[in-house]
RNA sequence: GCCUCAGUAGCUCAGCUGGUUAGAGCACUUGACUGUUAAUCAAGGGGUCCUAGGUUCGAAUCCUAGCUGGGGCGCCA
């Protein structure tokens, strides 16, 4: 028997025995009884296992039970319908399967992230971090499902690459070389000796592979993990996070745009069918007025509007930046944090100058910017970047030469636009990010299950 | 990489204008308690005041450097 399925069924339960297995979340013992609250993980409530010295031989042992230890707990359901639980378990039977020790870090009472995030390995039992990594849990699976459903193909994209092409950032090297003694050819490193014969990197982006899927199953996703070796300090960044990355081919950028938004809503909308008491808990203790944001959004239209007029609105805007907004240059993070507040609903930015974005976006017709698309949402920032891709071969090669990509690396990449090209588009969703948004948990860290941040591997 | 704040008991924090033996709540240990809900009540144990230097008769407190963490920004997505 579980905690989840006695919440389901505990009216037709009724004095039938059942054995659960468990851990002590608190426990409140009394001279002659006592009770535990137990957690066995299926279920984000504790189950009240009230246990007394008549039915217990080993009564002394069980009273002196410290929170966090392991239980197997045989008893009968009782209804409690005046208490503030709807039932119980009186219990027959109680046995410790392991014990927790004098100095258990994790009491009942409110812990800081900071100190939470140094005890990686316990944290997951608390309310707070149960909430959040089941939402991640069935997160995975609504997305699955979205793009399962749609008939998209998954493919899993490389997680180890010789591109250092992708124009996505510093990139972690990936070697079997002695680092300390590495084979010369001359006074540069000789990397025909490396395991690969060449030069190798963990992936920054699965997305130049889901495009030749594309060209192949029409539409594709990826779901893995993305590392970038950025040593960037902040609240929405990670070294390592996953990604999902769709590539859909027919299909332009308001195609693109239609499938991010219908999948935002649809992902939302099943988590929030399917973590209930989880949501209804962190809209209470962590982001007031959770549930009501989600609403909205799935209710709502998204915002779109070109970079042009997002500079336009920062312009005209009351308060002043830090940062000039320019219509030749990107958006900095408190312009993000303006518009999403402006429009206070995620909101589409397209059609950025193109020398700020990355040689494979679509050159539009003002040969200016490029079919290009951020969502940027509040709290989490930019969720999701994407983009209609180049499918003309000859623009491509000299947009890649104008970025000082090289093509000879790629040529696999413009064979995709030798043969039977199609317009198609695609984007990137930083999964953590999304959780962020979705739990109100305001730290990257805080969603991440052992998370990866400069200087920090531990666990 | 830059700016900024912080580091005192297992946790959250007070003490910091230098001055006796460094405190509280929770946790832990022991005891009381016949229905508790972060139970309550009583007693007890528990400290490298981040580290290393320095100033001083005297440093948790002031100065310098470093380490670690938070927040903001940048890079980046």
């Amino acid at each position: 028997m579980t905690v989840k399925r006695l919440y389901g069924t505990y009216d037709t339960q009724s004095d039938r025995k059942i054995t659960l297995f468990g851990w002590v979340r608190n426990h409140r013992p009394q001279k002659a009884f006592g009770f535990i609250d137990l957690n066995d993980g299926t279920y984000f409530e504790t189950i009240q296992v009230v246990y007394d010295k008549s039915h217990l031989d080993n009564f002394e042992e069980i009273r002196k039970t410290r929170i966090g230890s392991s239980l197997r707990v045989e008893g009968s359901v009782e209804r409690t319908p005046d208490r503030p639980q709807p039932f119980e378990i009186k219990a027959r039977n109680i046995q410790v399967v392991g014990d927790s020790q004098e100095d258990y870090p994790i009491q009942p009472k409110r812990h800081s992230r900071e100190f939470l995030r140094e005890h990686a390995h316990l944290r997951s039992r608390t309310n707070l971090f149960t909430a959040v990594f089941r939402v991640r849990s069935l997160l995975t699976h609504a997305i699955h499902k979205f793009f399962q459903d749609r008939d998209f193909i998954h493919l899993a994209s490389p997680i180890i690459t010789a591109s250092d092409a992708e124009g996505a950032g510093e990139m972690f090297q990936v070697t079997t070389l002695d680092v300390d003694n590495p084979p010369k050819s001359g006074k540069t490193v000789d990397y025909s000796k490396d395991f690969f014969g060449r030069k190798a990197n963990l992936t920054v982006s699965g997305q130049l592979q889901a495009e030749a899927f594309a060209q192949a199953f029409k539409d594709v996703y990826t779901f893995g993990p993305t590392f970038r070796a950025e040593k960037s300090h902040t609240a929405t960044h990670a070294s390592e996070f996953w990604m999902i990355e769709p590539e859909i081919a027919f299909a332009d950028l308001r195609d693109d745009m239609d499938l991010a938004e219908e999948m935002v809503k649809e992902i939302i909308g099943y988590v929030m069918k399917h973590a209930e008491k989880e949501l209804a808990f962190l809209n209470k203790f962590v982001e007031k007025g959770l549930l009501e944001k989600l609403e909205s959004v799935v209710n709502s239209t998204f915002a779109r509007i070109t970079h042009r007029e997002a500079v336009e609105i920062l312009k005209t805007a009351e308060r002043k930046f830090e940062n000039a907004p320019s219509y030749e240059k990107d958006l900095a993070t408190e312009h993000e944090k303006h518009l999403a507040k402006h429009f206070d609903a995620p909101v589409f930015v397209t059609d950025w100058p193109k020398h700020i974005k990355a040689f494979y976006m679509r050159l539009n017709d003002d040969q200016n910017t490029v079919a290009a698309m951020d969502l940027i949402v509040p709290q989490a920032g930019e969720i999701i970047g994407g983009s209609q891709r180049e499918e003309r071969y000859d623009v491509l090669l000299r947009r890649m030469e104008e970025m000082n990509v090289d093509s000879d690396e790629l040529q696999w990449y413009l064979d995709l636009r030798k043969y039977g090209t199609t317009p198609h588009a695609g984007f990137g969703l930083g999964f953590d990010r999304m959780l962020m948004y979705i739990t109100g948990v305001a730290n990257i860290r805080d969603v991440i299950p052992f998370p990866r941040t400069p200087k920090n591997c531990e666990f």
